[in-house]
DNA sequence: ATAACTGTACTAGGACATATAGTACAATTA
DNA sequence: TAATTGTACTATATGTCCTAGTACAGTTAT
């Protein structure tokens, strides 16, 4: 499931955090499932416990997570991601399409790609 | 020109990097243009020269700059772009438009903003 | 030729973020 | 009751970031 690189420069809770969001958004955990447990997954990934919380912090932040004491920490729903969150996707969406066009890519090509994106992974 | 927020998180040398990125994308700095001498900019900026430098070596790496010593550094063609740079680019826009589309924006909004963006910088 | 600039490469040190280890407590669950 | 949950601390070690200073070779201007 989640993959660390721990002679990457990243920190491990983004590793983390941008992991488990990524198992969110691909379905691989659906709105309401519970998250394991920060103990656990610290077990799992053989890394300290604090680390784990910490990305689970910074996921709820964000809005993608919940967590209850003595329960446990769950996906959240698209509707309660933040506002915050968007706009930084809009943003990176910008500067990464201005970018291609510097390199010669074509408005048409990208917008190609964004529509048919997860017909054709290749390429 | 270049903006600095020394309360930012993200280090000073990426943050001068991407600025210098943006200027080249942009057309601000044209291609075969002369950047700021390391001494010169470190002094604009108010840090030291170093960081300066680390931020051109990264630019270096990326293909958006070289440097010659005696002479300076200089604005590198679109086309000595690394590749590794345009697949990290992908890899981004594949990354934000699965999630703008897991938080219910259509492929086509997302085509089109990619298509008029540069029209329309509001909103 | 001299002086001033350029990139580049070091050393040394301080400040800060990251990660670990350990402990503890209240709430929930088996 | 016992085990698990999230959460909150303290303390420590490590690495990155940034600064300061110095130095050297190549280029440019005077």
């Amino acid at each position: 499931m989640l993959s660390l690189n721990l002679r990457d420069s990243r920190p491990i809770y983004e590793q983390v955090r941008d992991g488990l969001r990524r198992l969110i958004i691909t379905g691989a955990i659906p709105p309401g499932d519970k998250l394991p447990s920060v103990r656990t997954l610290a077990g799992q990934l053989a890394i300290n416990p604090n680390t784990i919380q910490r990305s689970y912090e910074a996921l709820e932040r964000e809005g993608y997570a919940y967590s209850v004491p003595g329960k446990g920490s769950f996906a959240a729903l698209p509707q309660d991601v933040t506002e915050k969150r968007r706009r930084e996707l809009f943003g990176q969406l910008d500067a990464v399409v201005q970018e291609l066009v510097y390199l010669g890519m074509g408005r048409a090509e990208i917008a190609k790609r964004c529509m048919d994106e997860g017909k054709e992974e290749t390429q």
